[in-house]
DNA sequence: TTCGAATATATCGGTCCGATATATTTTGAC
DNA sequence: GTCAAAATATATCGGACCGATATATTCGAA
C-alpha cells in the first residue's frame, strides 16, 4: 500500500494530523506493518485534499503552529474499501541489517557480533513487554487485536531464536581468518 | 543497507553478473532480509564501478546479450567490512498489505477475508517447505545457515499464527454494518 | 536555567522501484 | 512438431519515497 493509502487507513480510526499520523506509523497501532516520515506524508496529505478524500480544517492555537486536522470524505472511504479489495495482498517485505550483518558472521569479531545480538534482545525484550501490556486492547476492533497477536507472535519468534542462537553466532566469528582468499575459491 | 552494500554482500561469495545479483535477492540466499529490482541494482552496479569498489568484465556470448560480470576489489572488500561494522544495526522494517487489510476485518466481507488468509497460509507452506528442503546448506558458513534458520523460525511462528486463527478472522469480519457511522464516534 | 524532548508543519535532494523496452534460447505442453 | 511461455540478460524513466534539515514554541527534568 502507498502512503497515500496507509495515511487512509488511519483517517479511518479518526480525524488526525500529519504529526498524528506519523505517531500511528511509529508507535502506535500500524507501527509493525506500516510506516512513512514527514516526507512522505504530508505531500501525500495534499494529493488526497486534491482529489476530495480528506477535508482538511485548521485549528489556530495561540502559541503554536496551526494544527491541520484531516479527516475522511465519503470518498475517501469509498477509495479506502476499494484499495482493501483491489488484489490479494502482495509477499510482505521484510529487510533488516541485522540479518545481513549476522550472515557474514565467519568474516567477524566475536565481540561485535556478540554486541549486536545483544543490543536486538534488549530491544525485542523492551518491545515485546510494551506491546503486551498494552491495556489500550480494550475497545479495539477483532481484527485490530488479532493483528496485534500476529506483531507480538512474529517478535518473539525472533526473540526467541536470537537467544537460543546467540552462542553459535558468536562462535562462529573469528574461524575464518582468511575471508578474502576463501571467497575466491 | 542501501542497494550498493547489498550488492557488495552479494559479490563477497563470488562474483556475479546484475542479473544474477537479482536473483540472489529473490529467490537466493538473500531473499528473506534484502531486495532490489534492475532498476536499483544496475544503476548501483555502475556507481560501485565508478568507486573502483567492483571491476567490470564483459564476457561476449554469441547469441546472447554480453553478460557483464562484476567482482570485488580490494576497496570493495573493505568498504563491505566498513559498513557492516560502522553502527548498530537499525530495527528491521516489516511491511504487510496483508496485515493492513486483515486490521480492517470486521469491517469487511467474511468471504474475502477468508480468501486472503487461504492463499497467505499456501504461499507460507510452499516457502516453507522449500526452505527447508534446500539441500543447498551444505558448505555455506555458519552464520548463512543460522541466518536461514532465522528465516524459517519467522515464516512459521506467522503460518502458525494466521491458521490458529483464521477462523476467528473469518468470524469478526462482517459483524460491523456500519462502520463509517462507528468510527465517527 | 538550560537542555532535550515533544508538538507541529514543510521542503529538498537523492535514492529507490515498478513498468517497460529489447532480443534470444530453452523448456514444456499439446 | 509447433507454439507459447519462461528464463537469460541489460537498461532507462517517471513517480514515489525517505532522511536530513529548517523553523518555532512549550514543557519537564536535571
Amino acid at each position: 500500500m502507498d502512503t497515500k493509502t496507509t495515511c487512509l487507513g488511519v483517517l479511518a480510526l479518526g480525524e488526525a494530523s500529519g504529526y498524528e499520523i506519523r505517531k500511528a506509523f511509529e508507535e502506535g497501532p500500524f507501527s509493525h506493518f506500516a510506516d512513512g516520515g514527514f516526507g512522505s506524508i504530508y505531500p501525500a496529505l495534499n494529493k488526497l485534499t486534491d482529489e476530495g478524500l480528506v477535508t482538511c480544517t485548521a485549528h489556530y492555537q495561540e502559541k503554536r503552529p496551526s494544527k491541520k486536522v484531516y479527516r475522511l470524505t465519503e470518498g475517501g472511504w469509498d477509495r479506502l474499501e476499494q484499495e482493501m479489495r483491489a488484489r490479494i495482498p502482495g509477499e510482505d517485505k521484510y529487510r533488516s541489517d541485522l540479518l545481513f550483518i549476522l550472515f557474514f558472521a565467519d568474516w567477524q569479531d566475536p565481540a561485535w557480533i556478540a554486541r549486536v545480538i545483544d543490543t536486538r534482545i534488549d530491544f525485542y525484550r523492551e518491545k515485546l513487554e510494551a506491546m503486551k501490556d498494552c491495556s489500550t486492547l480494550d475497545g479495539l476492533m477483532v481484527g485490530q487485536r488479532l493483528v496485534h497477536g500476529f506483531g507480538c507472535a512474529v517478535y518473539q519468534a525472533a526473540l526467541d531464536y536470537l537467544v537460543e542462537h546467540r552462542d553459535a553466532f558468536v562462535a562462529a566469528a573469528g574461524n575464518c581468518h582468511d575471508c578474502r582468499q576463501t571467497a575466491a575459491e
